[in-house]
DNA sequence: TCCAATTCTGACCGTATGGTCAGGCTTCAG
DNA sequence: CTGAAGCCTGACCATACGGTCAGAATTGGA
């Protein structure tokens, strides 16, 4: 029974690991409840209750519910920017808007309670991410303007609005993370099957395109 | 100086005139608070400071927050509900749907925070509203379908999946005013002037109604 | 004018919440 | 093996919040 004769652990320790994994299983803890109450209406306890820890040892990794809500929102952030990849690189618009459509719907399937965190953060005016929104997010869009005028100047896709056509990706993809309560209502109560998220995607996919004179 | 001596006043009176101005200032100040900060970040005291009457009088209208949460709500929903005459009677989707776009746009643009107060309670699980999930608005959805249905069978717009449309007609309208802050962020960090408004509505109505082959 | 109904209000209460702390427990380098 | 550093925890505290209440002020019909 002793470690040290068998194949080397990595060099990262055991309490490290631990100590990571705790924070994972915290920052998703938290991001249930974000999602589900708001920052307002979520409790320490409730968070602390859920990750499986007392609710003084939560205080211990995080030493305020800001500080947790921050971390919550800055890990949505990044795997939202992640999607941001999809629409590099590509011959065109049915490529690029194509995959960018896809990676976040996809996002939206997989982190619906991020997404929702990430709304509700914009919603109340983004006090804690407004710095992001003002480097990061605003680089990135000019970035994709040009991008998609460049291909309407090679005649690759219609003359639309740079800026509104990026909204409306926004708001149709990340509509079915925020709002999938309505949409599973409308569904008769149940959540979408893998297929029916594959007619979600392709219709969304159908319009837009078609929309920008794609296809 | 004798009332009686003029023209009738309306039977309402002066009691119950006054009763109604104090709902509604109260209602308006809750809408914005309740979009601010969320149901549990809200408070009382702020709502009944913003309305300009003590916590104690505002008990008085509404006896507890949930009641007047869920007016705020219930007040939302009808004004929602009246931008669906826009899509009735029209002879086509141009007219018809561009119609149900204007419309919404123009709500998310007068009362982004009663938008901002549905979605927070959809994202949530729509705990006050769940009913006219499943009653009216499942109704309504119904409805619109089988309109859009008639109209792709009678050739006059591409064949799209009806509700992934309508979920797409909510999701860019509704963006606009959920979003606000993030899109007055990437426009400089100035509101939306009258012509960026026009411009955001033509952009919107351009891409999805070419998206359905309409245009 | 009078008085009953309605509206308003300051002071108060119980509870729930974010956060603290002293001290116990576990790990691991030397 | 030992002890210092890191991790964990029950009990506790101050505060802020939703809600109550007794009674004052106002209104309007008779």
């Amino acid at each position: 029974m002793n470690d040290e004769s068998g194949v080397e652990r990595p060099r990262i320790g055991r309490r490290e690991a631990q100590r990571q994994a705790t924070e994972q299983a915290i920052l998703t803890a938290a991001e249930t409840v974000f999602a589900e109450a708001g920052f307002g209406g979520a409790t320490m306890q409730l968070i602390a209750d859920l990750a499986g820890l007392p609710k003084a040892n939560l205080h211990y990794y995080f030493a305020t519910k800001e500080a947790l809500y921050r971390a919550v929102v800055e890990r949505i952030f990044v795997i939202w920017l992640r999607a941001a990849d999809a629409m590099d690189g590509a011959e065109g618009p049915a490529e690029g808007i194509g995959a960018y459509i896809d990676a976040k719907m996809e996002i939206s399937r997989r982190h619906p309670n991020g997404s929702k965190v990430w709304a509700s953060e914009v919603m109340h005016g983004a006090p804690v991410i407004q710095d992001y929104l003002e480097t990061t997010l605003r680089d990135w869009t000019a970035g994709r303007v040009e991008v998609i005028e460049r291909w309407i100047a090679e005649g690759k896709m219609a003359p639309v609005n740079p800026e509104h056509l990026l909204y409306m990706l926004w708001a149709t993809t990340q509509h079915y993370a925020d709002f999938n309560h309505q949409i599973e209502t409308l569904n008769g109560g149940r959540r979408l099957t893998a297929a029916e998220w594959a007619k979600a995607k392709a219709s969304v996919k159908q319009i837009i395109l078609r929309g920008i004179g794609v296809v």
